[in-house]
DNA sequence: GATGAATGAGTCTTCATTCAT
DNA sequence: TATGAATGAAGACTCATTCAT
């Protein structure tokens, strides 16, 4: 009886995600509006009817499309930098690795803005996309353990580095894309952490300081010259 | 004649101000798909077959709201800095001006996003998004100026620090949105600016002694200069 | 044994009878479109699929909950008035019980109608109403022994009378719903036997001066019998 | 531009006629829920999709194909009997016609049942539906005028005689239609006359009061027989 | 007998677009 | 140019019924 219903869950699960892998097919090559249900489950191998035992409606087919991307990548992310990494060398392969899904799964992605930025009808429904909220906690980890440590300044924002982190990724994602040089990924996190590494090192500060009245004395200095002419 | 011309040209432009204006009311209200055609010809006070004449399609209407925003966009944010100020300030004035703007105007980004996140028949519709290019340029021009005046260093990727900027901002914008704290602006611009700050003046940590040296040379030439007088 | 079978067939007419209640309860809140299978099932406590068990289909089990009112409804009709009340005695009780029952349960008699008038495809299927010819065959009764006692004029034809009576009483009951004013069921009931009286008694205008003749000689009939004792 | 009006407004109204006998047609023969649309609009020589140009759905065609044959039965009933008719001359061509009607076109009026008894979610869907008022009203006008003559009694319930005058009529024309014997009309109509002649001269009550007691007599006589044996 | 998951036929309605005027 | 009536393709969703267990 136990066996029995451990297969009968199985048999739903299974089902669920047959229903989302024919979804991602079909969502990937039409988009949310030109994507028929009768298509999702002819490839389901399911009656159309039947997807509506497991999902609502369409759009509760995206949602579980993207969410379920979105928890497989938080937990191959988790993998892609062991614990014990010094956190500038976890940071980096956090990076490389979100950068790199961005341009491999880039057409999901857009699904999931699909799916945010579209004007629903039944409130509620835009609830539980946090599954890209428990993604981006994973750069907060990595930064929370890096100050614990004394690796990284503690007078940071978090919520900026993480927008500066995630926005540049996303970004640069889409010009890589766009220009179709998906090699550049190496050159592009050199450049984030090179940005990241004095600010999350907590040295800037006074050095920038010091700069700063340099440059202003020469400034000055410049704008004397001139007048002596 | 000439005159008739010029009223013909007005005219012609005013409705289609009118279109684009009405238009941006009922997608802004109603978001892409649920934005009717007939509703948008009747705000405009025009028959539904007279949009037909201004625009090839419900497409080219969104398209031609957002590309209007965008210029508009640019328009003003050329005005936000004078070419006369220093390149750190005219960058702060283009992140300021960028950032509440994105809060402001949020709805009408999420529009672009639509646009460009769907996937269109006819090959080529997607051609003429270069609003958004044309406005991110500021960007590079003002690096660009930075670069000829010998303020930003020359060994800095342009098209990744534009990622960077824009990239962080609209993550901040939408963060700032989500949170509802449109207030946070300035400290965002100042966070920002302090991360790029050292890295366009060309500091990595094993140029400082370097750079350290140079300073002290530029100082001691600086001081003879005024005592010259 | 035979228990077991009085058992068996006493849990069969249970489990009908609570789908039979639990779809009348769905049909008169939903009527016969909106009603759902499921909203049966659940309410009578069986699955779907045993519903099958029982009914034929959506179509039987609502001519079943339709059956059973007018079955329900003849029983008590019966109990309405005694075998040995005087013939305009009983046809007053039938009428009265017969508005009664059409006020109160209206919305089974509007179910029998959709019933009655819904186009079904099988032929055939549209027999088996005849639970309310069975209903309407107590007025026969009542008219038929009264003209066996020589109370009812025989003159009269038989359906004519009963489309009159039931027709009358169904109208009525339909204008006392509609200004909502039940109370006035006993002089509709009045009304409806003054308009028959005359007419079963046999008397028409031109028959009055016979009729009277003969009412004389009964009456003086009657007067000898009674001295006879 | 008159006359460009009158066409434009003739047009629509041929065109609502056209949809209308159209969808009468599928209704007579399919029945409200197997009628389908795209059949109507078949018929019609329309696209489906104009249909709903004149009519909000299908409920509305419906509505409009009872409303339409009932408004026709109106105008033609007045038409059947002249003003200057004696009273009872007048109701009994009233009754011929109605019967007649009634018999004729059946099926249009169980299609007015359907909408009547179908429970529809718009509130006020329902409404609209006093074309039968009105056609009813029509015998309130003979009724009243002829008591305005003195020919009718004036102390008789306007309701209940209409109720019993439709209400046998119907049940009449049911009964002919069931039985296939529209032949019989006229002795229904005579029958119905012959009941409601005496009701309607006033000159029941004092003749029955005397039937009344000597039927008592009679019965009380009868027991006393039984008795005797 | 009982179950309830699976089926899949069936259809009203919307709305961008066209085109005769 | 402007109109707006007419078009008709297109598709999500429901739910009575079945049948393997």
């Amino acid at each position: 009886m136990d066996s029995a219903k451990t297969t009968k869950r199985a048999k739903l699960e299974q089902r669920e995600k047959r229903i989302i892998v024919a979804a991602r097919s079909v969502f990937l090559e039409h988009g949310f509006n030109k994507a028929k249900m009768s298509q999702i489950a002819d490839i389901a191998e399911l009656a159309e009817g039947t997807l509506y035992l497991y999902y609502k409606n369409k759009n509760a087919i995206v949602k579980a499309v993207v969410a379920d991307h979105w928890r497989e990548i938080t937990d191959e992310a988790q993998k892609a930098f062991s614990d014990t990494d010094e956190s500038f060398t976890q940071l980096q392969a956090l990076a490389d690795y979100h950068l790199t899904m961005m341009v491999k799964h880039w057409r999901v992605i857009e699904l999931g803005y699909v799916l945010y930025y579209s004007h629903s009808d039944d409130a509620g429904e835009n609830a539980g996309m946090d599954f890209k909220r428990t993604y981006a906690a994973l750069f907060d980890r990595v930064i929370e353990r890096g100050q614990d440590k004394g690796i990284f300044a503690k007078n940071v924002s978090l919520p900026f580095l993480r927008d500066l982190f995630y926005g540049t990724l996303e970004y640069a994602a889409r010009t890589l894309i766009l220009h179709n040089k998906p090699q550049d990924i190496k050159a592009i996190i050199t450049q984030l952490m090179a940005v990241l590494r004095p600010h999350l090192s907590g040295k800037t500060n006074s050095q920038t300081d010091n700069d700063n009245a340099v440059l202003k004395r020469l400034e000055r200095a410049v704008r004397k010259l001139e007048r002596l002419r």
